[in-house]
DNA sequence: TCTCTCCTGACACCCCCTGTCAGGACCCCC
DNA sequence: GGGGGTCCTGACAGGGGGTGTCAGGAGAGA
């Protein structure tokens, strides 16, 4: 059922994103470009409204109807011991999250289906609650998502304060710390912040402008180039 | 094509009449029973609710489908955050498992929601690929799942070689290493083998035993005491 | 012009799908 | 309890088709 299930994912990922490259879909669905040529070919054929265009990629015209379809066991085994990954690294907002998603899925799955997700045979050791040096994790999530300027008390590592405003971008999780990636208007550059560093933020009322500069991509490629 | 959306064909029949025998289908679909009889595993293994029952014939159980399903920002990101870090630290076939769960989740979820998927500001690093350790680790959780007895060759810290059989119970994932809970045979006791010290591991044939002290509760019961 | 991207053809490999045959197990009804 | 209907699995052989690689063409946009 390999090929049936990419070209469902196929017509998902185009709903989701407006746009793809094949280079991209090949990448995300592991599989050579040829494939993809050919898979999008037959999902024309079966009257999936895509257009190619050379030079720019993959739209999906129409917002094609997707009917829905079931998840299988290790699918469901992803997703249950991701929420016990989640669960175990973050803050208690998060966490408390990853729990309710997976009740609600398990809600919607028919019978045979939430076993699977019961006895999912994949666990991570509790740790003690989460340090409190996560406190400041569920402001600096919600600022991200709605895009909203902060601003920032932070000591560095000599123990200096100082006091900044900045444009959130996204936040970063290296197994023993978080950091948060933002625009520095202090230091007018993209700056990493550990989260455990944070003294104090809190929103300045403003949101962060409204500029391709200031998002992940252009984020990533900057650190990229150092 | 033709296998694809013959199973969509099939599931299609099964909606509409709530029973059908294997000859039915056939006769409808113009294939042989044996062929029937293998998309119809293959269905439920896709998570469809389909039950046979012998003299009467298959019955599909719910409709078939995920039904749309709700989320707020918080529970989807904890959700795609949860399949970034399956993606980090687990083997390939589980990584591809938690890109399609959350591929098929996007399906069902209603526009306004769906944006909160990509827009989720939640990462982690990429690592380089995962070691070689992880390459049992899609059989030991397959056998995990099916409870499927383990003939196993295991190193231990002093490069001793050791043959057993073991009851696989569950995978327990520490940041560093991966462990396989099991009851060893050989032991007789409850037993931790690190999946990168695994030189070899096949099923016997055999299933493990009904038994309520072979399960996760019972396991980390025993362990605890100790 | 250069680059990016869609798109097609050819080809070889090999996986996997398929039908056939055989047999086991379960359900229901007579 | 027997018999027929049906699900279900295993083995096996044959062939079709899906896949990657390579090469090249055509448009779009800068």
């Amino acid at each position: 059922m390999r090929r049936a299930d990419r070209l469902y994912r196929l017509l998902a990922w185009l709903r989701r994103r407006r746009q793809a490259t094949a280079a991209e879909l090949a990448e995300h669905l592991g599989v050579s470009e040829r494939t993809i040529y050919r898979d999008v070919r037959e999902l024309i054929e079966s009257g999936v409204d895509i257009r190619g265009e050379a030079g720019v990629g993959y739209r999906l015209e129409t917002r094609g109807e997707l009917p829905p379809i079931a998840l299988d066991a290790e699918e469901i085994h992803a997703l249950v011991f991701g929420a016990r990954l989640v669960e175990r690294w973050s803050d208690p907002s998060l966490r408390a999250a990853a729990r309710s998603a997976v009740d609600k899925l398990s809600a919607v799955l028919p019978a045979s289906q939430r076993r699977w997700l019961d006895d999912t045979p994949l666990f991570t050791p509790a740790f003690p609650p989460p340090p409190e040096e996560l406190d400041w994790l569920p402001l600096l999530r919600a600022a991200v998502s709605e895009r909203a300027e902060l601003r920032l008390s932070y000591g560095d590592a000599t123990d200096a304060r100082s006091e900044r405003v900045i444009y959130p971008i996204g936040l970063w999780f290296w197994t023993e710390t978080w950091t948060l990636g933002a625009w520095c208007c202090l230091r007018e550059d993209y700056r990493s912040f550990r989260v455990d560093r944070v003294l104090h933020a809190e929103r300045t009322g403003e949101g962060v402008p409204d500029e391709a500069r200031f998002s992940v991509e252009a984020l990533v490629a900057a650190v990229r180039k150092t």
